[in-house]
DNA sequence: AATGACACTTGCATTTTGCAAGTGAAATGG
DNA sequence: CCATTTCACTTGCAAAATGCAAGTGTCATT
């Protein structure tokens, strides 16, 4: 299909800001991932979804033009890769890196604080 | 000096969205506090801070309506509890309950996660 | 060749964020 | 007691982000 959906930047800096609003590391990954669906793409990630369509229909409903900008967030700051599609040519699957990988105990935190907390969840994939 | 800045809703559901978008955990606590404040309030009065101008003076430099905002919908949430303040007459200070303390496990990942990931991050008070 | 599916992009309305100034009440100083 | 300062917000508005719905280009299928 079309280019490549990541825009490697030059001298790239993982897309983390050009500067740190504070030192604090909790602060510094909120401007990565502080945001109501970066962590859930994660999750189907884990998963083991990688096409953007297994991403487009999780429950949650997210927004195409949403999707595609958190895609390219997540790649720009290394916590994903997109890979050749074995299956359609032109197009891309997404996996997880080790950095991104490496976030897998705060979606366990996340899980784990919303089973005990929220009347009505309940964990279907048993990834996260 | 005015009003209780926490606004009791009629049969109070902690604020969680009247519907779940689904019945996914941790989609349900992103609701909560998926955003780049909420936790940084959090982590604030983990670290023994409860005053406005307190959580106001943070490094990161948060704009007052929005700090006002998110405190109410802490409050709402039942995560935090407004106490009268012992030296300012009607004013408020703000108290993790023990919903907000059992965020803590989600604190601790993010900040673990910042540390190993984020160049320029460091931990300055030893709470998260 | 026509049609359907996929991976987005686009235009625009709505919502959220955040700046800067303002407000009301309490505390302080003279 | 009055004036000033401080605190805890609120307000108005501009900018940014979100998200709906339609559209587009490419690949796969019929």
């Amino acid at each position: 299909m079309r280019k490549s959906p990541a825009s490697s930047k030059a001298r790239r800096k993982l897309d983390q800001p050009e500067t740190l609003r504070s030192p604090c590391p909790v602060a510094a990954t909120l401007d990565l991932i502080g945001d109501k669906w970066t962590l859930l793409i994660l999750r189907d990630l884990f998963a083991g979804k990688s096409r953007y369509r297994d991403l487009v229909s999780s429950p949650e409903g997210i927004a195409t033009n949403i999707l595609a900008a958190r895609l390219e967030q997540l790649v720009s700051s290394g916590m994903i890769a997109a890979r050749p599609s074995p299956e359609r040519a032109g197009s891309s699957e997404y996996h997880l890196t080790e950095r991104g990988r490496s976030l897998f105990p705060v979606l366990v935190a996340m899980r784990d604080w919303g089973l005990a907390n929220v009347p009505g969840t309940e964990v279907r994939v048993q990834v996260v």
